[in-house]
DNA sequence: GTGCGTGCAAATGTTTTGCATTAGT
DNA sequence: ACTAATGCAAAACATTTGCACGCAC
């Protein structure tokens, strides 16, 4: 998953059919994400867009992030405080979060099963259930 | 829940009891984040434990509610970037988040079952399973 | 007096804003 | 030329660190 070959020409074209302007730096921070199967952080996208030469500011990884986050191509991930991974996978799933290394593994929506959910509040919808389940390493042998 | 009488003399026993030395500045903020039900930012705490004239810092707020979140007095919930919130409920329970208006509602442990996890990865064990509900007003009418 | 525990000023890290510049018509 | 969209420097905001002070022995 995420490696199938991706190029710029490809992030262009994903770009124009969810309603961005690809810009230049639309499509090398899109690369850069896409082409990864990992979870990033903003701070690891713009080492990776910027590793040979200056190419974007942080501020422009930030809002267009954010920019993708809007438009479904990139789910947003929170599981400590100042620290937000960016998740090419907009798929329904969830994720595992190591404690101990800050890590973070998707689980897919199959392996997961809610079975009961709670009423909603009157006047309101679901906008996605967020499951995430917080790992440590086993302290008994 | 949560408005059951509490008063400073009652928030240093319950530090004590937890392992924590009951200063002065962690007993204010014991008080202000226990006798409240809601689910507060680190700045509303310190807003209302500077109510009347300062008596914590910052700095303070933020170590205290780790040290308190250590010892499981506090639970820290994080559903949007660069904003963590505080619950002084440490029971077992989820949460729906309200994205349009930024606030926390508990949902009881009962109110919502899991009947299929997956295989946890090798020599791991589960912390906590953290699910939140994001909600949505309704488009539809 | 020594050493540990504590609180906070300052440093660091993260995210947002406002505006100068660019691109489109 | 006028207007809207874009990128980024600087500002705002959130969190952590390192160290000075106070308290217990």
């Amino acid at each position: 998953m995420g490696n199938d070959d991706w190029n710029k020409q490809r992030v262009l074209e994903v770009l124009r059919e969810a309603g961005v302007n690809p810009t230049s730096q639309r499509v090398e921070i899109g690369y850069a994400l896409f082409s990864s199967c990992a979870h990033l952080s903003a701070e690891e996208i713009m080492q990776r867009v910027n590793a040979d030469y200056p190419v974007v500011s942080k501020a422009t990884v930030y809002n267009t992030l954010g920019l993708f986050a809007d438009h479904s191509l990139v789910r947003e991930v929170i599981v400590e405080p100042g620290k937000v991974f960016y998740d090419p996978n907009v798929s329904l799933h969830h994720h595992f979060y190591y404690v101990d290394s800050g890590e973070l593994l998707d689980i897919p929506a199959s392996a997961l099963q809610i079975d009961k959910l709670p009423d909603l509040p009157l006047e309101t919808e679901v906008e996605r259930v967020e499951v995430v389940i917080r790992l440590r390493r086993c302290t008994a042998h």
